[in-house]
DNA sequence: CAGCCTCCTTACCAGATGGTAGAGAGTAGG
DNA sequence: CCTACTCTCTACCATCTGGTAAGGAGGCTG
């Protein structure tokens, strides 16, 4: 008993600084010692709450995917009420995604750790995104053919807008190592370059 | 001794393995052993030749940053023997760096994997670079001084291109993640977008 | 042959790692 | 007061890690 503030909240500030460690030093970076020492606990409490190293692993992801599926839920539910266009739509979601990513940059970190091939979250991510993929794939394909969409490949799309957000994450990481200070530009940049390139790929009235 | 082919080569060997491995296990993710036994030899076989991980490490990114900077010398001295303008020889040295990495997609894993903070390649990839970003950003401003090239942050610049390298290594990965087959696409389209974005900013004959 | 050098090996180790077993402390309910 | 449950701890362990020490085999040179 740390005696000191902090009673049941044990699990949420493991997961904190689970989620700091596996997007900055990774997975196998990262130690139970050393995670458990930075919070002042011993490793087996840890292991107490996630029962193995893996299993936090997969709780910090469900946590961060949560985060993401509310997110979006919250700005097409947004986009709903008022009644807007595809475009507006796409662009909504694409603007909350770098919202969320703005305001916690330790998102971007473990999507990058993540993402990497042999990852062990990689297959828990994916399990978290596909639905949503498919989701959005399943609409785009629909507005395709009532024409309210340009006609193009929509899973490419929709992974090319993907890799955009992770390439984010690593461009802000390059410019911290390379010394330049605030990262909000490049990264504003970005977003507009994707929400140009899903545009002109979408929007029917977007010049070719 | 092997008995087998290879005789002095073992040194490359373990080289190839090494890049292949660290670019997607990750350094903390690879270990000697396993390197060692997919290439049917001992540990210590490894460490004759590198003394120590970390040099391996360092070996493996001399040795791919060598590459790079062969290949970039290799555009410059084509692109400045037609009397090409600053925007062909830009184009030049972007195209080559997709090429290599297209040739060799591994190189592009062991940059993804070295843009991360806290990785122990990161100085060394720096100490590399830094030169060749140093002697491109003066060229970039002196063009700029002269009028020859449009006036924006060269380093921004060249830090945005870079990031965009890397972002296509991840885009890759993604696409084989997601089971999208020949990536050949998504990457031309990562290299055009770059080399849009360059002209916008660079080139004073180019539309705004 | 002797000596040296290169290359790869076996033998071994200290430290860190993820994980197990079980006890202690606090709290709630009967 | 006793029991049961939750949470954290100490103690311990098997395994894997990078790394050291030393030896053996082959080739070259004197």
């Amino acid at each position: 008993m740390a005696a000191t503030e902090a009673r049941g909240n044990t699990r949420e500030l493991v997961l904190d600084a689970a989620l700091a460690s596996f997007g900055t030093a990774g997975y196998d970076g990262t130690s139970l010692d050393d995670l458990a020492a930075g919070l002042g606990i011993r490793k087996q409490t840890i292991l107490y709450h996630f029962v193995s190293k893996r299993r936090l692993l997969d709780a910090v992801v469900d946590r961060c995917a949560g985060e993401l599926v509310a997110a979006l839920e919250r700005a097409l539910a947004q986009s709903r009420a008022g009644d807007s266009g595809d475009w507006e739509r796409v662009e909504a979601m694409v603007r909350e995604v770098f919202r969320l990513a703005l305001d916690q940059p330790v998102l971007l970190g473990l999507l990058r750790e993540v993402s990497r091939p042999n990852s062990p979250g990689a297959v828990r991510v994916r399990s978290h995104l596909e639905p949503l993929m498919a989701r959005a794939r399943r609409w785009m394909e629909d507005e395709m053919a009532a024409g309210r969409m340009r006609r193009t490949d929509a899973q490419l799309l929709l992974l090319s807008a993907y890799s955009t957000v992770v390439g984010v994450a690593t461009e802000i990481e390059v410019l911290r190592a390379a010394g330049v200070g605030p990262t909000l530009r490049p990264v504003v940049q970005r977003r507009g370059e994707l929400l140009r390139f899903l545009r002109r790929s979408l929007d029917p009235a977007a010049r070719t």
